[in-house]
DNA sequence: GAACAATATAACGATGTCGATATATTATGG
DNA sequence: CCATAATATATCGACATCGTTATATTGTTC
């Protein structure tokens, strides 16, 4: 019950970043990431079974709010998890939902 | 790097409680209850400046997905917030949005 | 530099969600 | 039971975003 929990100044940030975790497939991208640490655009296409276009678009939207990091070596492109916070905030919902399950 | 971050059978739902978080004016309604702990619906309007039809829908919404809690008083309906997950949620996310700034 | 492979971008239709306006519901008081 | 107040719901147009398909870019190899 204290101030400010959303200041202003960065609520339309903060809408956005959340925004990057509000679509499955990139639930699943990062749920992957975080697993293996670092993988090439093609692993994700065949882990997630969705076609590489939308992977890749995911991926630049995630980079693009530096979510995610890339690498290019040669002709792939390997991406990571680049903001630590996702994880904690991921488990933390996970957590929550399993509760509320529960209680139900 | 470890196993699961986002479970598969619970990747939806996760997907959509971020969802919730993934609106400014949701998160000024969210901020807002953190800091008074209850608020009818007029207060929110009041101090969100949306229409009432619009934070109505938004409450709506959150009470839905258990995000907020609705209490009824005569004419007057009071909301809190429900899940205390969202509270750290939130400042986990502005915390990194800070450092990110400094950062650059 | 031509052929090929990995990734990125563009364009498109379908669907979802926003805020606004209008109307319905619910509860109180006279 | 009628008027009024607080809240909820319905509908609408504008705009965003999803997944798909097609094409462009980038880098490697011969």
């Amino acid at each position: 019950m204290e101030s400010n929990l959303v200041p202003r100044d960065i609520m339309h940030r903060a809408a956005r970043r959340f925004k990057m975790l509000s679509e499955p497939v990139r639930l699943e991208i990062l749920s992957l990431l975080h697993e293996r640490g670092e993988m090439s655009v093609q692993e994700l296409v065949e882990e997630t079974g969705q076609h590489q276009a939308n992977i890749s678009k995911h991926l630049r939207h995630l980079a693009g709010e530096k979510c995610v990091k890339r690498r290019k070596e040669g002709l792939f492109a390997y991406y990571s998890i680049n903001d630590p916070t996702l994880s904690s905030i991921c488990m933390l919902v996970c957590g929550r939902l399993r509760q509320e399950a529960d209680a139900a």
